[in-house]
DNA sequence: CATGGGATTGACT
DNA sequence: GTCAATCCCATGC
C-alpha cells in the first residue's frame, strides 16, 4: 500500500490497517489490533515536538518507526498524516498467517496465540529491529499489503489505549472484533462499532 | 554531562 | 497480582 493510505486522518488508517497483512523476513501475519498516536496529544513521542527520536513521525507517512520500549521491546509503527504532523498507528497484535515455524524459532514459543499477541511479541516473531526504523512500508523490507479474503470487512471494537499513563482515555484503540490473537482481552461492553 | 522514565513482557508469589 | 529487566533519548542542571 502505498504513501496515499497512510496520507489520512491516524485515526482512519488505524482502523483500515485492521485485516491488513504485515510480512517481514519470512514471516508475515494480519494486523488484528492497532492504536492511533497523534502530536495533539501527550501520549504520543510526537508531543515532545521534532527531535532526533521523532523525527520518522513528522516525516512522509508510510514509513515505519520503530523505536525500543522499556529497553527491551522494539514497537512497530506505521507513519500517517502528511510530512510535517507527527501522526503514526501503533501495531499491538497479529494473527500469524506465515512462517509459524521460523515465528516459534524466534519466539521460543510454541502456541500460535502467543506469537503475535502484543506490540512487542510480533516485532520479535517478525524479527524487526530498530535498523528497520525509518524504512518504507511498501517497497521496503516490512511489507503491508491488503486484507486477504474475507478480511476486507471487518467488525471492529474500539476501546481505551494500553498501557500507557498520559491520555489514557483516548477510545483509539481498535481491533477486529472476537479475534483471539489480541494483545489484552476487550473488556465486556466495549463493543461498539468505530 | 547525569538522570529518569517509558506505547512491555515474562517470571515469580 | 506484583516486579524486575534494560536501552534510548528528552529533559534538566
Amino acid at each position: 500500500m502505498g504513501p496515499d493510505f497512510y496520507d489520512r486522518p491516524v485515526l482512519e488508517v488505524a482502523q483500515d490497517l485492521i485485516g491488513c497483512v504485515v510480512a517481514h523476513a519470512g514471516a508475515s501475519g494480519i494486523i488484528v489490533e492497532t492504536e492511533a498516536y497523534h502530536h495533539s496529544e501527550p501520549a504520543c513521542h510526537a508531543y515532545a515536538g521534532l527531535t532526533a527520536r521523532t523525527k520518522p513521525l513528522f516525516g512522509p507517512p508510510g514509513v515505519a518507526y520503530v523505536y525500543r520500549s522499556y529497553g527491551i521491546h522494539a514497537l512497530l509503527n506505521a507513519v500517517c498524516e502528511p510530512a510535517g504532523v507527527g501522526a503514526a498507528v501503533l501495531i499491538r497484535a497479529l494473527e500469524p498467517l506465515d512462517g509459524l515455524e521460523l515465528m516459534r524459532e524466534r519466539r521460543g514459543l510454541e502456541p500460535a496465540l502467543d506469537l503475535c499477541s502484543g506490540p512487542g511479541k510480533l516485532t520479535q516473531a517478525l524479527a524487526i529491529d530498530l535498523e528497520l526504523n525509518a524504512s518504507p512500508l511498501d517497497g521496503g523490507p516490512i511489507e503491508l499489503t491488503p486484507p486477504p479474503p474475507g478480511w476486507e470487512e471487518v467488525e471492529l471494537v474500539a476501546g481505551p489505549r494500553i498501557g500507557i499513563t498520559r491520555a489514557a482515555e483516548l477510545p483509539w484503540r481498535f481491533a477486529a472484533r472476537g479475534s483471539r490473537n489480541v494483545s489484552k482481552p476487550w473488556p465486556r461492553g466495549q463493543r461498539d462499532a468505530a
